[in-house]
DNA sequence: CAGATCACGCACG
DNA sequence: AACGTACGTGATCGAA
């Protein structure tokens, strides 16, 4: 029942995108950065007398931040993207998304059957009770009392992470338990019993949207958090069965990018074996293994494509040698020359990374497809891991931040859609590279025509972006 | 011995 | 040592 309205100029959001790193975008910061006042006597705990110093001084923090928008060819982004999102977002808080919390309850039920026996068997095996839930507690069973090697350590201590109680999952026959108990707590904790408890009166979940958290541009969701319910692992997937529509008029479509980074690297980057690839639809993994090892594409064996979606994804985030050779456990070396057949392949790819450090370095700033920017000031750090970080993070920001331009634009014209055809249909979920909607059955097949135009058309690129779409009751179905 | 904060671990893209 | 997030639990520090 609630409407926006005028909508012209955020405050918060402005400056925002001015420094996406910022934590906080409250009203004395923007007084002391954009209004030209000296606000070095302002006591910050005097609320009503900066909120009434921030009306005062409206115009010229305005003004100022428009300025530097504009200087930095911000405007369309400010205007047509972020600004409109607003609305597209509070919408999105006020629908939420319908949770059938008897499923929620089965499975945490269920979690809670699985968790005891196993809590029972790994005392058994310990010879002791403790807190599992412990990591110095389970440090000392592990390595002092079971006296299994120690894989790495925290600075704290001894390190039990999922990476190094795989590597002991042969010695003992207590660490596979340990590990199925950790996947049990954490979807019992966060996602059956945390969940249930963010439910409202209107059996819907009511996330919230944050527009200025991310350094990228991204959304982020809290309250809870409603863009990393799992999906990897059958076990937590089954979480989004719970995920249904509001009744049985409406059916959950989802439209997601498929390899929108990668698409996006294609675009910035101009590389032409990418480029190609995209534009005749090619496998992309089985493409650039067929590239990195030299044999033709239909020899590429699955731990071959594999290797390559890895190389793939580290590309995207910079990553190093080491980096892969742990990721994929093999030699540095041969981690080496698959990044290096790589570069030699896709020499646009390397050219561009070059030029996004050379950027960072010089200007003190990368920039999105929408001239998003993020400072890196860490690049010109004397600490080497820092100023390596600094390098990766310019590699990767206009990736990322890129790609979530384009969600946004696609955001904004799917619900400007929906509004001005007072459609029944209603957009209730970001996910970064997908949009969920609670579609109106009557709708489902010009929705689905809906969300992937809009999608696949948010932007003009030199490689096609391809939507899938799928539709079910609930949101595992829609996969 | 309250409640905030840190440390760890891990869910997602 | 591979980018961006959120959050639950235990441990720790040290309020009133």
């Amino acid at each position: 029942g609630i409407e926006l309205k005028n909508l012209n100029f955020d405050g918060e959001i402005a400056s925002y995108l001015l420094n996406p790193s910022e934590s906080k975008y409250d009203m004395l910061n923007l007084l002391n950065q954009y209004s030209g006042i000296n606000t070095s006597g302002i006591d910050a705990d005097d609320k009503n007398g900066i909120a009434a110093l921030y009306v005062q001084k409206l115009d010229d923090i305005k003004r100022n931040m428009l300025t530097e928008i504009n200087k930095h060819g911000m405007n369309e982004l400010f205007e047509k993207i972020e600004m409109p999102l607003i609305e597209v977002l509070s919408s999105m808080e006020c629908l939420g998304f319908k949770v059938d919390a008897q499923i929620l309850h089965d499975i945490g039920f269920e979690l809670s059957e699985e968790i005891d026996k196993l809590t029972g068997e790994i005392y058994d095996i310990a010879g002791s009770e403790f807190n599992i839930n412990s990591p110095k507690q389970l440090g000392v069973i592990l390595f002092e009392k079971l006296n299994l090697p120690v894989i790495k350590k925290t600075k704290t201590g001894y390190s039990t992470d999922a990476e190094v109680l795989e590597e002991l999952s042969d010695k003992h026959e207590i660490v596979d338990k340990i590990i199925n108990y950790r996947q049990l707590v954490k979807l019992k904790s966060t996602y059956t019993d945390g969940l249930i408890s963010c439910i409202g009166k209107d059996g819907r979940i009511h996330s919230s949207f944050n527009q200025t958290v991310t350094a990228t541009g991204r959304i982020s969701s809290t309250e809870p958090n409603l863009q990393n319910i799992p999906i990897k692992m059958e076990q937590g997937r089954r979480i989004r069965k719970a995920f249904v529509p509001e009744n049985d008029e409406y059916v959950i479509i989802s439209g997601d990018y498929s390899q929108i980074e990668l698409r996006v690297l294609a675009h910035i980057s101009q590389d032409k074996s990418l480029i190609n690839s995209f534009v005749n639809n090619e496998d992309i993994h089985r493409r650039t293994a067929s590239e990195v090892f030299g044999i033709p594409m239909d020899e590429v064996t699955p731990l071959q494509r594999s290797r390559a979606k890895a190389v793939n994804f580290g590309i995207i985030y910079g990553q190093s040698d080491y980096g892969l050779s742990k990721e994929l456990k093999i030699s540095r070396k041969e981690a080496k020359s698959y990044i290096d057949n790589y570069f030699k392949r896709y020499s646009g790819v390397k050219d561009y990374l070059d030029s996004a450090i050379l950027d960072a370095k010089d200007k003190g700033y990368v920039t999105t497809l929408m001239n998003r920017i993020r400072y890196i000031p860490e690049i010109n750090s004397t600490n080497k891991n820092v100023k390596k970080f600094g390098e990766r993070l310019a590699m990767n920001t206009p990736i990322q931040g890129s790609a979530a331009d384009i969600i946004k634009i696609a955001m904004v014209k799917v619900y400007s859609r929906i509004k001005k055809e007072k459609l029944k249909s209603r957009l209730i979920l970001q996910v970064h590279d997908e949009l969920i909607v609670e579609a109106y059955k009557n709708e489902i097949d010009y929705m689905k025509q809906l969300i992937k135009s809009e999608m696949e058309n948010a932007v003009k690129l030199s490689v096609p972006l391809v939507v899938d779409i799928n539709v079910g009751n609930n949101w595992y179905e829609a996969k």
